[in-house]
RNA sequence: GGCGGCGUAGCUCAGUGGUAGAGCAGGGGAAUCAUAAUCCCUUGGUCGGCGGUUCAAAUCCGUCCGCCGCUACCA
């Protein structure tokens, strides 16, 4: 039976440019999704582009366009750039478009039929300048009595009516439904940050505006628009097809991870789970959050400067050096940071020279010594045996690790298979054999295509084009990529193309 | 203030009771098939400080110091 696997990224805000920390959540949801259909799963992998709320709005003014006109541009970027990092996302919701209206309406609308909806008045310090409502405890209260906000700026108490969602209600559910899933909230950090948050007790949630227009409309209550987190959130459910639970799509809710910031998580936790538990619709089983990127040690941000675009990256290291190099670097869930000297040394030590100069030491002495045709697999000593073992073993490792989204770990244990490798030619040493054993030389030569044919396999999630050219070199079929298909091995006497180098060394230039 | 995390070799980090580990960087050697890449050996740490529990602590407890996160409607 085929398993289903959903995989969602973050649903990007559109209110600006996407930067390299975009391009990561999209890569690590990528990498997974493609780890899924390369075992063979049944994969909805969805992306998408948040794009109502007071700043889109404001941002839009600030430009002098219509805000579905600001959208549009913000959210094509944000497709482009997917392009350019080779994501294969099979969706890409946007939160304007008419489907995805329906299906927030529709969830709206069965929160609200169960009884967890109430019309009440939000009452808070409201800051004009800053157009802002401001938190109790970032308001300074001056001797004469008045108060301000942190910017400087007056503010007044206003009562503004709204919605409101008895969030309330669910703090017990929540947190029995924390305890009975444990691995609903990953990594642990954030998961005990979530609870104790949950526990210090939760307020009932305002879920719409009437101070501004762009979003999405309450229905039977035209005067408001939908507070953006309840309509950004609805989107997973609009790619499964919501409201229409007969939608072929549906089969793939509930999803089993997205993969969020550790910005918003809170959002995914608490009020995800409890609008569709308020809604009587299955829950996520996973949330994963992931860290973020610092440059050169120094947090990224527009006054330094330092953003980091990830289509330069691509342009100067090669698109698929960056996606490893993303994908190594970071511990699982933890802060990463990225500089270039680091960048480099990954490229070349671990892809030029551990793997690239592997394959292309390996392939070169099968080019020159049999014509480039593929030995037979021979007679295996111990240590043949010793490494394929390793070799056999690793895509269960490797699949454990995606399953816990160890994405950096998985590279971890592929590189101590690379290593072992160049240990093994080492001590076989077949340009020995050459003079002495030519039939042992190809028997090497033969284990060593083997070896390295599983770890390009393994490795396609995460360098999909390089790979591909590795395993053409290898003489593997199209067909015979998948996890499943290491099981056979490739048939000798096959001709293999010429070899040529995969991961270029990176020199620095002055 | 409250809750939580972190502090281990020059760097990035793994390691939750039993003689300190990996990768990178540094040093020595071997090999020469290969992208001068590879392989082997090796230098290096009172595991933030102090105190306690224990036959035994990086690992448990207390305390202090230093960083960091969360503390609701801001994506």
């Amino acid at each position: 039976m085929t398993r289903r696997f959903t995989i969602t990224t973050p649903i990007f805000y559109v209110n600006g440019a996407p930067h390299i920390g975009h391009a990561y959540t999209s890569i690590a949801c990528d990498v997974i999704a493609r780890f899924h259909r390369l075992m063979g799963n049944d994969v909805l992998f969805v992306s998408g582009t948040d794009e109502h709320g007071q700043k889109v709005e404001q941002s839009a003014l600030a430009q002098g366009v219509p805000p579905q006109e600001f959208a549009d541009r913000v959210s094509a970027q944000f497709r482009q750039m997917q392009r350019e990092m080779n994501i294969t996302a099979d969706d890409f919701v946007r939160t304007t478009e008419k489907r995805h209206k329906k299906s927030a309406r529709a969830l709206w609308e069965k929160v609200a039929e169960n009884g967890h909806i109430y019309l009440d008045a939000y009452e808070g310090w409201y800051s004009t300048r800053d157009e802002a409502f401001i938190g109790e405890d970032e308001i300074t209260v001056h001797p004469d009595g008045s108060r301000t906000a942190p910017s400087g700026a007056p503010v007044e108490r206003v009562r503004e009516p709204s919605y409101f969602f008895r969030l309330t209600d669910f703090q017990d559910r929540l947190l029995k439904f924390y305890e009975e899933n444990p691995d609903f909230i990953g990594p642990a950090g954030p998961k005990r940050e979530i609870e104790s948050f949950v526990k210090q007790g939760l307020r009932d949630l305002s879920i719409s505006r009437t101070s501004f227009r762009w979003g999405i409309e309450v229905p039977g209550d035209p005067d408001h628009v939908m507070y953006v987190w309840f309509d950004a959130l609805a989107n997973y459910l609009t790619a499964a097809g919501y409201p229409d639970l007969n939608s072929e799509k549906w089969a793939y809710w509930p999803a089993d991870v997205h993969v969020v910031g550790k910005e918003i998580i809170r959002f995914h936790c608490i009020y995800w789970p409890a609008f569709l538990m308020a809604a009587n619709l299955p829950l996520p089983k996973r949330v994963f959050a992931h860290g973020w990127w610092t440059v050169e040690g120094e947090k990224m941000s527009k006054s330094l400067g330092n953003v980091l675009d990830p289509k330069a990256l691509s342009d100067e290291f090669g698109l698929d050096q960056l996606r490893f190099f993303l994908m190594r670097e970071v511990p699982f869930g933890g802060d990463s940071n990225f500089s270039r000297r680091s960048m480099i040394t990954r490229m070349n030590v671990e892809l030029a020279n551990d793997l690239g100069n592997l394959a292309q030491r390996t392939l070169s002495q099968v080019a020159r010594n049999f014509d480039g045709i593929l030995p037979e697999r021979g007679a295996l000593t111990q240590e043949d045996q010793a490494i394929l073992a390793q070799a056999e073993l690793l895509p269960s490792i490797v699949s454990d690790y995606i399953e816990r989204l160890a994405i950096s770990d998985a590279l971890e244990d592929i590189w101590k298979l690379i290593r072992a490798a160049n240990a093994y030619i080492d001590r076989q040493a077949p340009w020995v054999l050459k003079k002495t054993d030519k039939a042992r030389m190809a028997d090497v030569l033969r284990v060593l295509v083997d070896v390295i044919r599983t770890v390009a396999t393994l490795l396609q999630p995460y360098m999909p084009d390089t790979m591909d050219k590795m395993l053409d070199q290898l003489g593997v079929q199209a067909d015979e990529r998948t996890i499943d298909a290491l099981k056979t091995p490739t048939p000798g006497g096959r001709q293999l193309p010429k070899p040529q180098g995969l991961f270029p060394r990176f020199v620095e230039e002055g």
